[in-house]
DNA sequence: AAGCATCATAGGGGAATCCCTGACGTACAT
DNA sequence: ATGTACGTCAGGGATTCCCCTATGATGCTT
């Protein structure tokens, strides 16, 4: 999907309180309101920031992203439809060097190696302390890479014993649409309504059903439905 | 784990500025300290209710539980190690009357089912807006039960008998071959592998499917595939 | 005994899916 | 340049899903 978003050269009057302010702005994209008010709260106490807009979906936050013209998204990595991965690549698009901070409920090094190869800047776990938000999105917003200690010597090891690519799960074979469909799967979505949700043709999720059957070694749909369930049932802790 | 707690008869003087205030106390119980945070940010903005303590999981919360004394509980059901129904469960054997209102992302309702099933006062999805969440604290403050419209009408369906009891299990109400068929299908068998198994047409089985989606209002052979793999998975224990 | 509910069994037929084969462009590596 | 992986989609037969209907057997009720 290639959308067109103009550019707004002439800024828009949001607040007339607060014409020019030097605080640095963030858009807050999670389907889970609680979240999303829990770091608006957070954010807004801090002197230096302010949260400019909030998303619960992918479609939305490219639309709140023209008019709230943020300086840095946090994105959850599990959004509803497209996930933030997807949105992170649809972002790169037309803002290549806008800092996106991924936020995500597990520590799951396939999904924080996912998430920065698809030019994330930023990594961090909902389990981290708040204020290692804070400090992940000053640090993004100094132009460099955040990941949390745990993350980042996990990754080392990856580097190190495996040459490259390490399959501690197969899960992690999979590439990006793969696991997308995979998830969705596992939390009880169909076929066509997959196919919905992320606008691609039936035959695409069909594809990419067989493509995971192949890389996971399972004989049927069936199969790869009691996996992807289960999956998602240990919270992905497989 | 049977732990002893004893209870203080004596209450330890927390808060000097605020001794006797009328405000209901809240423990909140979950392992993402963003979501802590944006519960009692939201919470303490109230005047009638106060965030008396948080605990990042089970063992922890029971202990927070004695000195906190809160009047209500916010309990997230995907927690480390001992997730919130078996926290729920634990705190039934000392406080069997204590309001507990079950947090959980899945809309799943399985684990609604579960929640209430083990003595929760209420169950709410993160996806929900946040005031619903004081609501259904309120709502349970005040003795009543709280679920979300879409998961009480689902929930209502096949939890009402004749006198109004409900049912341990609506699992309960399969025939037994209607029972064999589930169990095959937690199992990951297919519709031809039962037919065969079972010594039976394709087209009998296909009939149990479709009784055991009724008695259990599923809508789909999907959801039907859901519900026996959970229910096999917990080794039948529902 | 006649009536009614439940169960076990099963067919028809259209919609949805599964599964195999093939294809085309892009990107990255050798 | 050539290979390999990825993302995207189509055709078509086999299978399953899903709604409706139906029959005989049991068993309980009035």
């Amino acid at each position: 999907m290639s959308v067109t978003f103009k550019t707004q050269s002439q800024p828009v009057t949001n607040n007339p309180k607060q014409p020019v302010s030097n605080k640095k702005r963030i858009l807050v994209v999670d389907d889970h309101p609680i979240v999303r008010q829990g770091l608006a709260l957070m954010v807004n106490r801090e002197a230096d920031l302010v949260v400019c807009g909030e998303a619960e979906d992918a479609t939305s936050a490219m639309l709140v992203l023209v008019s709230a013209r943020p300086d840095v998204l946090i994105v959850d990595i599990s959004l509803n439809g497209p996930d933030g991965i997807d949105l992170l690549k649809t972002i790169r698009i037309q803002h290549p060097s806008l800092p996106v901070l991924i936020l995500s409920m597990h520590d799951e090094s396939i999904y924080a190696e996912r998430a920065l190869r698809a030019g994330a800047n930023g990594y961090i776990m909902k389990q981290e302390a708040t204020e290692k938000v804070l400090v992940a999105v000053r640090r993004i917003l100094n132009g460099e890479i955040y990941v949390s200690d745990r993350i980042a010597n996990k990754m080392l090891k990856h580097y190190i014993t495996g040459s490259g690519t390490l399959r501690v799960s197969s899960i992690a074979g999979l590439s990006d649409r793969e696991l997308e469909v995979f998830r969705l799967i596992g939390e009880g979505h169909g076929t066509r309504q997959i196919s919905k949700e992320l606008h691609l043709s039936i035959k695409t999720v069909e594809s990419y059903q067989a493509h995971i059957k192949e890389k996971l070694s399972l004989s049927s749909a069936r199969e790869l439905m009691q996996h992807a369930i289960e999956w998602n049932m240990n919270e992905k802790t497989g």
